[in-house]
DNA sequence: CGGTTAATTGAACGCATTCAACACGAGTGG
DNA sequence: CCACTCGTGTTGAATGCGTTCAATTAACCG
């Protein structure tokens, strides 16, 4: 069985991880439909998530309906991971979505209890440096910096082409801490710069991929 | 050698970690004063640190001068875990600090490699608990809250006594993504609303702890 | 005491938000 | 093919929260 890992993996670049290949070996094919879910917030951890095609995302929302978007994992990420016992954010499908699903135990079973270990450590390792990153977007850049740094990540590739955003603006602004209205309003400004470039909503290309780095601060 | 863990441990409560206890038995001890740094941004993984005694405090400086406080580290916290082989945060002595440093090597060497990876994990845990309460915090709180939330986790213990603040308004400031000014102001505005009692700048009481809870949203 | 750093307070500004209206595109059905 | 709708994205104008710049006060230490 091979998996077209990393074809694209935008959000948290990383090397191919031996837990992905044990949930791809060990786990049950699973599919989920856009906006499905795959756990819920407070949900007990009890299985892993090898996302095979489509996008997922994981959301947190406030009480008063403030909601924050923890990231957008692509295919061969690994989703279900949590600090605790309990998911912090819940997953959804962002689009239509084939993922490998593994319990904890099953996955043990196979690999043996240290080598689990180890490729849980690598996993978390990967979700720890996800989260500080976000936590540095989050807490030193602005709306520009912020919009310039979310097209980098998602185009981490060949520049020039053209690339597509899974999400909408208001996932784009619930991940940023923005409003879609600023959110919208910078890709207006970014373009009009020439910074970027909008054959449509949901696609776009980097003409000069330094320029806009230079931006995101 | 019995250590005091958690007399104090505002920032991430979390049990004792085998970690801790590997460092503290085979580590060297080793001393800082205040804003001496334990190690520097972009430098390379090698030691890990138990503090003892003391704060220490993670920080990110950023190229054009803007600086994120990742955390502060108490009596029982260990620091100098990173996602990658580079410190992405520089360590500083936030008072005068007493730790135990172990290398890797050294850990491993003592506890075995199946062990240290289980310990390495369960701290690297609680360092993404740490890194997305702090998205969380940044990206979906207004002042009032970042600084109420600030506030209740720097009290985690008894309520009606009297906290101490290891650090500075600028610290407190660059770790909320907040100015100074807007800290001070705001801690003002708590007290005059009688949710926080300032006897002085440094120190704290918490008249009804659910009142701030109620604010931290 | 003076000297220095840290913290507070005031006033004006500006970035992002809010509230509101409008445009666009993809389906759907007449 | 056009009309209608619904979801999504864009644009405009006004407001406000937090910042910025500036001055003052408080705390600490020789």
């Amino acid at each position: 069985m091979t998996l077209a890992y990393h074809m694209n993996d935008p959000l948290g670049a990383h090397p191919a991880s031996s837990l992905a290949d044990a949930i791809a070996h060990h786990g049950a094919v699973a599919s989920f439909n856009r906006n499905e879910e795959l756990f819920a917030q407070e949900d007990e951890v009890e299985r892993l998530f090898l996302v095979e095609s489509g996008v997922v995302r994981t959301t947190r929302l406030g009480a008063d309906g403030r909601r924050q978007v923890g990231g957008f994992y692509y295919p061969g990420d690994v989703v279900g991971l949590e600090p605790g016992p309990q998911h912090r954010f819940a997953a959804e499908a962002l689009t239509d979505v084939e993922v490998r699903v593994a319990r904890h135990a099953q996955v043990r079973a196979f690999v043996g209890d240290a080598e689990l270990n180890r490729a849980i450590l690598e996993a978390t390792r990967i979700e720890l440096e996800r989260a500080q990153n976000h936590m540095l977007l989050l807490g030193l850049k602005n709306a520009r910096e912020k919009v310039a740094a979310f097209l980098l990540t998602m185009s981490r590739a060949s520049a020039g082409q053209v690339f597509e955003l899974a999400m909408g603006r208001q996932d784009m602004a619930d991940y940023l801490g923005l409003t879609i209205e600023t959110v919208s309003r910078t890709l207006g400004q970014l373009q009009d710069e020439a910074l970027v470039e909008f054959p449509s909503a949901r696609q776009f290309r980097v003409p000069q991929r330094d320029a806009l780095e230079a931006l995101a601060a």
